[in-house]
DNA sequence: ACCCAGGGTCATA
DNA sequence: TATGACCATGGG
């Protein structure tokens, strides 16, 4: 099942959880700014950090440049990995001056241009460049993470490490390319992984009935 | 006390 | 190309 398989199991999620509400965020800056602060961190964490930045005042990118390190560190030290977030949010806000601190601007590039862009900034790597162009550009793009690697593979719809790239053609070379839909499948298989989480029996109510096994030994999907 | 969370970079082989 | 170390906080 790997052709139309994508698409069956994005309107199996769909039926189970309903619309997601992603991005949330206030503007196009917040949303970025939260994307680098969820890296490899839960989301509360993040949303806390954000929210932070906005009561400091510094959810505009100018802001960002002129903060001090010390400043910045202190906003967003619920996110994690605070020193290494705090630089690349000002590489972001450093990146975004080339587009007058205009984010529309910078979504006007054409989705690949946009894409590569985002890639050249320190700290923005595939996930987060996709994630910025899906849900901050509205572009029809797939964002892979660890969660959809993990359920593909459970599926048996791709090797143990197969890359970033080919989960992604995975699914965008076999579904419509529309945004919207795109947007909704990344949300749906994250919202998925979390119904999952260890304190819950595995699988009770497991929406993805043509898992194998429906029972996973290793724990969660 | 341990594990993991909506990753990415850097050094090393 | 491909591993491993590192980054840090918070909740289960």
């Amino acid at each position: 099942m790997s052709h139309g398989g994508a698409m069956e199991l994005y309107q199996v999620l769909l039926a189970a959880y309903g619309r997601q509400k992603w991005w949330p965020a206030d503007s196009a800056l917040a949303m970025m700014a939260g994307a680098i602060l969820v890296q490899n961190t839960a989301w509360t964490g993040a949303a806390r950090a954000v929210q932070r930045l906005a009561e400091a005042g510094l959810l505009e990118a100018a802001a960002l440049r002129q903060v001090d390190d010390e400043r910045l560190w202190e906003r967003i030290r619920p996110a994690g990995y605070f020193r290494v977030k705090g630089q690349r949010l000002r590489a972001l806000a450093t990146f975004l001056a080339d587009y007058g601190d205009n984010c529309q601007r910078l979504f006007r590039l054409e989705t690949t241009e946009l894409r590569n862009a985002l890639l050249k900034v320190h700290g923005i790597g595939k996930e987060t460049a996709d994630s910025i162009v899906c849900y901050g550009g509205g572009r029809a793009i797939f964002v892979v993470d660890a969660y959809t690697r993990r359920l593909f593979h459970r599926l048996g719809w791709s090797s143990a490490k197969a890359d970033y790239d080919q989960l992604q053609q995975l699914v965008m070379g076999t579904v419509p390319p529309e945004a919207d839909m795109l947007a909704e499948f990344h949300a749906l298989i994250v919202r998925h992984a979390k119904n999952h989480c260890r304190s819950k029996p595995l699988c009770h109510g497991c929406p993805v009935v043509f898992c194998p096994g429906h029972s996973f030994p290793q724990g969660r999907e």
